[in-house]
RNA sequence: GGGCAGGUUCCAGAGCGGCCAAAUGGGGCGGACUGUAAAUCCGCUGUCUACGACUUCAGAGGUUCGAAUCCUCUCCUGCCCA
């Protein structure tokens, strides 16, 4: 099976242009995926293009990365509602750190290899290039007219927040860059998410005017759940793959609560399983649903190929212990450091030991330790029935807190709703 | 520069002098049922020293017993004309 067949099956091809297959299977071929640096940590939604240049590079392809240190400055307005706010400088060199850093975990960057992943910033080019040299050299290439027919621009039109002009030059930037890595790399190949399309069909075109030259192009669906909700957010928002932002307990949990639905999607765009295998786990599913085989499959590979391995068993060891049910009693059987163990990914609050002495209203201590954000909600919570301490549920909102709860003297599990947890250390 | 339409609680969007902490929908968060699923149903959704009090309707002033609602100026957005 070829690479494009192998993504079709797999559901991750959209749109392709004409003539991508057979480049491929012609010659080893460079290809790239451009990463926004918005932030010094790439999240979920970046795990399809990162997969994309994965499968590219194990069907003996070259992957080119392109940080988008350029282009990040300007935002893109693709299906955007409105314009993103612009980063500085010193935050964006910090973002590509970042970025770079987590993206040499998935792809192969050995110099040694023919088709060594490499990692290029497109501020190294367009740093040197002046507002005027662009306007004449390569906004001649391509007419307003064609840049307004795209979708992406046509819709912000339409739409009542406007668009300002850097946003609007944006395709010609990023289309600037595909340009300048078919001339300087050989790349031939663009990829990205849907939303792409329109941007990276500028860029074909300006390397058909400008260089004379063929280069081709296919999008991956943009990933929505199949409620139609937007993907990759969890109820504390965007979830990362820096462990230090999203812990791998809460990392695997993302996965494990996926809809059936979806999860039979996902096996196959997340994992590198082969079709028999997943065909086989998705019958099996289907025979016993309840047992959500596939959740658990698609969380296991996923938080291992983010994560390792290590980090993995300590998640299922949390979640083993936090979603069983009838759990109290092996909660205060824990010792300290298999609690620690268990509890490591879960998020922790601090509580000064001062605080508990002579007892504190549950209200006050929900509030005070962000577990919710006010006593407000804290009182609702409670009356809904929605927290429990220690695997116990809270029935009275006058309830005291003191050190008679404590677990290892030092600890107080507090749930909130049904899967989210709060360590409280008492210091 | 001129004209017009607007800026309301997370979003959309009512309200147009007291009955407004502000309709309705969406989202979010809880609960029930389940399988840490979906669908469905129910509750909550400004803050607090909580049957009451306090701070909100772009900003600043003003009229009034009383304003999100009226007036003045400012800022912002969209559309149209130049």
């Amino acid at each position: 099976m070829n690479l494009i067949e192998e993504l079709r099956w797999r559901g991750m091809v959209q749109d392709i242009m004409p003539g991508t297959e057979e480049q491929l299977l012609k010659e080893m071929t460079s290809a790239y995926v451009g990463f926004d640096p918005t932030a010094d940590s790439l999240h979920i939604g970046s795990l399809v293009p990162i997969l994309l240049l994965v499968h590219l590079q194990r069907a003996g392809h070259k992957p080119f990365a392109l940080v988008g240190g350029a282009t990040g400055m300007v935002g893109d307005p693709s299906f955007k509602a409105e314009e993103r706010k612009m980063l500085d400088l010193d935050t964006l060199a910090h973002n590509q750190n970042g970025i770079k850093a987590q993206l040499e975990k998935f792809l192969d960057f050995d110099p040694a290899k023919p088709n060594a992943a490499e990692m290029v910033n497109n501020f190294d080019w367009f740093k040197e290039i002046s507002f005027l040299d662009f306007i004449r050299d390569t906004g001649k290439h391509i007419t307003v007219n064609y840049m307004m027919s795209k979708d992406s621009v046509k819709r912000r039109l339409e739409g009542d927040s406007g668009m300002s002009f850097t946003e609007f030059t944006y395709q010609l930037i990023q289309g600037y860059d595909f340009y300048h890595l078919y001339t300087a790399k050989n790349c031939k190949l663009q990829m990205g998410g849907s939303d792409q399309w329109g941007n990276i069909v500028t860029g074909t075109e300006l390397i058909r005017r400008k260089a004379n030259g063929e280069a081709f192009a296919f999008t991956c669906p943009l990933l929505k759940k199949a409620d139609g909700t937007k993907f990759g957010k969890s109820e504390r928002g965007n979830v990362w793959l820096d462990p230090q932002k999203t812990s791998p307990y809460l990392f695997y949990q993302f996965w494990v609560k996926t809809t059936d639905e979806d999860a039979k999607n996902y096996i196959k765009i997340f994992t590198f399983l082969g079709q028999e295998e997943i065909n086989e786990l998705i019958a099996a599913h289907d025979q016993d649903a309840g047992k959500r085989l596939l959740q658990k499959k698609l969380a296991e590979e996923l938080t291992v190929f983010v994560h390792g391995q290590t980090e993995l068993e300590f998640a299922l060891k949390a979640s083993d212990l936090l979603f069983r049910n009838d759990t109290a009693e092996v909660l205060q059987s824990l010792t300290e450091s298999q609690l620690l163990e268990i509890m490591d990914g879960v998020p922790q609050v601090e509580v000064a030991a001062a605080e508990l002495e002579a007892g504190k209203d549950i209200l006050s201590f929900l509030a005070e330790t962000n577990i919710l954000p006010s006593k407000g909600e804290a009182r609702k919570m409670i009356q809904n029935n929605g927290i429990s301490i220690n695997k116990v549920k809270v029935g009275a909102i006058d309830k005291m807190i003191d050190k008679s709860l404590l677990l290892n003297d030092k600890y107080i599990l507090v749930q909130r709703g049904k899967n989210n947890y709060f360590l409280v250390i008492v210091k």
